[in-house]
DNA sequence: ATAAAAAAAGACCGGTTGGTATAATATTTT
DNA sequence: AAAATATTATACCAACCGGTCTTTTTTTAT
């Protein structure tokens, strides 16, 4: 594969990724992509072959974007409970609030389109977000092992509410473009982690 | 309108709830809707002008099935307080949980969908999940006024983060099928409402 | 029972869907 | 420069989309 190919082939899948978080998947058309991309169909299909593969594509790449931003600063800070805020500030002021992705929150998004209609792809989101709350249910471990929790506290119920949370935020914010949305949620998680300080 | 017309009708609205909750109103076809009432395309647009039309009245039913399911039982409940938790049992377990639609929460998923494909028809269930948030608002305006919380509590945004709360629930527990969503939001909720009381 | 009206059947419409096959054109490699 | 290869264009496919129209059948009112 030469280097134009590589190129074309980047091109596509990223402006499908666009496509596919503001239309969602099956509301855009090869036809939409091949405009987005100035390419014909013969061109499209010599990188893919079938929609479903460029799908699978921007999902990763979406994946790496959104754990670019999510991630960033967490690391360094020591105490686990205020890493999580920081993942969740990253989270919805600049990932979901900078408007990343112009549908709102990709997965979020992929995840209710896909329920019900491909079972292959909603698992996968499914599985990616609750990844995200083995990570959570971690760091909770961690404070916990640290004593600045109470000992019964249970982690896994916890990360589990604060994904809840973060994707009815997703929801109404798509839907609303209200910033006030992601704010509320944000100030309330807070005091609700805060909370579970003992 | 004879009453063979009227049973007809309201058979259609019927069944395209139903499939409109699983799949969704774009992936539902009229063709679906035509397998599913045993009807030909003449005999059904004999009694609807369009899909759109057919949403409009799918939607005006699943409201009133929700809401009479969400507020049976808390109008006699004195303790505003109590009367939200009753109300987020009712939608959590009873509505969502007892899965009265087979597809989920037909609202969270009919928002997701819609927006960004029909202004109109996202921003009608928008409003009315926002209508159930001034609802717990009033409420927990009365359980202020009745010194049960501080007095300086933002009623409008503990209510939107109820909202954002279930939305999320919804959202999750459509596509995993796993009861534990619900039951955790619930608790969870159950401890938020009752650490509103000072 | 019969006439009027309502309901339903079914053919048809233009447009779009994802995907394929083949031919032409660029790009690389030699 | 020429040959090999990668890339792209274009025409085409069957299936499906929401919706319309006319004809036939069924229900209803007299």
């Amino acid at each position: 594969m030469g280097s134009k190919g590589i190129e074309t082939k980047e091109s596509i899948v990223h402006k499908s990724l666009n496509l596919f978080s503001v239309k969602g998947y099956y509301h855009t058309s090869i036809q939409d992509i091949l405009n987005a991309t100035n390419l014909t169909k013969g061109g499209l299909y010599g990188h893919f072959q079938s929609k479903e593969e460029i799908w699978e594509q921007a999902y990763e790449k979406a994946v790496s974007i959104w754990k670019e931003i999510v991630f960033k600063g967490t690391l360094e800070i020591d105490d686990p409970l205020k890493r999580i805020e920081k993942a969740l500030d990253n989270d919805l002021r600049n990932y979901l609030g900078a408007d990343v992705f112009k549908g709102g929150c990709f997965f979020l998004n992929m995840l209710v389109e896909l329920s019900g209609q491909s079972e292959v792809m909603s698992r996968r989101v499914l599985n990616g977000m609750l990844e995200f709350s083995k990570v959570t249910t971690g760091w909770l471990n961690e404070a916990k092992e640290k004593r600045m929790t109470a000992p019964d506290l249970d982690t896994h119920e916890i990360a589990r509410f604060i994904v809840v949370s973060i994707s009815g935020c997703s929801a109404l914010y798509a839907s609303s473009r209200d910033p006030g949305i992601w704010k509320t949620t944000l100030t309330q998680l807070h005091h609700f982690i805060e909370g579970l300080r003992q």
